[in-house]
DNA sequence: TTGATATCAAGAATTATTCTAAATAAAGAT
DNA sequence: ATCTTTATTTAGAATAATTCTTGATATCAA
């Protein structure tokens, strides 16, 4: 279903087959999605409404949440949710972590070093099954951080 | 501050000393930090409050919010947020992240391999500053886990 | 074209959390 | 011990993000 989904939009076909509960391919879907690939910074839901209504009158908030949410199970977007502000999304499919500047409130991508694996720091318990991991950071992004230029390194917190 | 609080919260002291802005150690905020060393199940502000409540039946629920964040600003606290759900709370102080089980809803910390940073995997953008770090899991826990022995590998999410 | 079903739209409802304002309690000074 | 000042607590109202509900509409397969 994921990559049927993903098929289709990409394909602009016109349907996303019957299987699995059949999902379709709306006009709504499409506009979503392409409101998150036209300008990738990460836009909260109410974002994507306002982008998203000044292309389609008539669309609704919750329809935006409605795609939002088929769009994050298909696996076409990802919603990032930071603490406990409201969630952004995301259509960078690689694995990525979300590194939200205090100051000027951008949200970065931070992708990892060459041929690391996140799971290599952590004690996962045996026996068990991770099958969603997201990784937040809060600090100052370069630009904010103005004078001092070191990367500075990180407090306590996890 | 920080410090300071912690000292006089252990030390079982009546005050926290003047200093900066005068933070106080009251029946309320050494009720609601007992109630979370005495179980470490990562529970939400609203658990917090029933526990408390047993035990001080005139606590409100906006002082334990109070509390609770607080104690988080105090350092002697950590708030764990996964996903869109409510904040739980944790007195666990190690770097650690928080796996939570899809099927029986347990909150795992997950600590650290010997000699691993967590910001060793990531490409950090240079000179930039990070304070804060949260990293979240979800999936199934060994026991949920039942007949697949594997550490299965993750999905591609992040 | 038509029937079955998925999706949409609008607004109500929910939920976690924060805010407000008056009452209370703590710490230092008298 | 009492007084004063200021932090904190309390209860309830307010807020904000998100989800739910319901009737209308669009889409797909036949």
């Amino acid at each position: 279903m994921v990559s049927k989904l993903r098929q289709d939009i990409t394909a602009k076909s016109k349907s996303a087959g019957g299987a699995l509960g059949g999902l379709r391919m709306t006009r709504q879907r499409k506009l979503v999605y392409d409101v998150l690939l036209d300008e990738r910074d990460h836009p909260t839901a109410t974002e994507v409404f306002i982008r998203s209504k000044a292309r389609m009158s008539s669309i609704s908030l919750a329809t935006v949440y409605n795609c939002l949410e088929t769009l994050s199970a298909a696996g076409l977007v990802k919603q990032v949710n930071v603490g406990r502000d409201a969630s952004r999304y995301c259509p960078n499919l690689a694995e990525h972590a979300h590194f939200v500047c205090v100051k000027c409130e951008k949200v970065y991508d931070i992708g990892l070093k060459c041929n690391e694996e996140v799971e290599s720091v952590w004690a996962l318990p045996e026996g068990s099954r991770i099958d969603h991991l997201e990784v937040a950071m809060k600090g100052l992004c370069a630009e904010c951080n103005g004078g001092d230029k070191r990367s500075g390194k990180m407090e306590e917190q996890v």
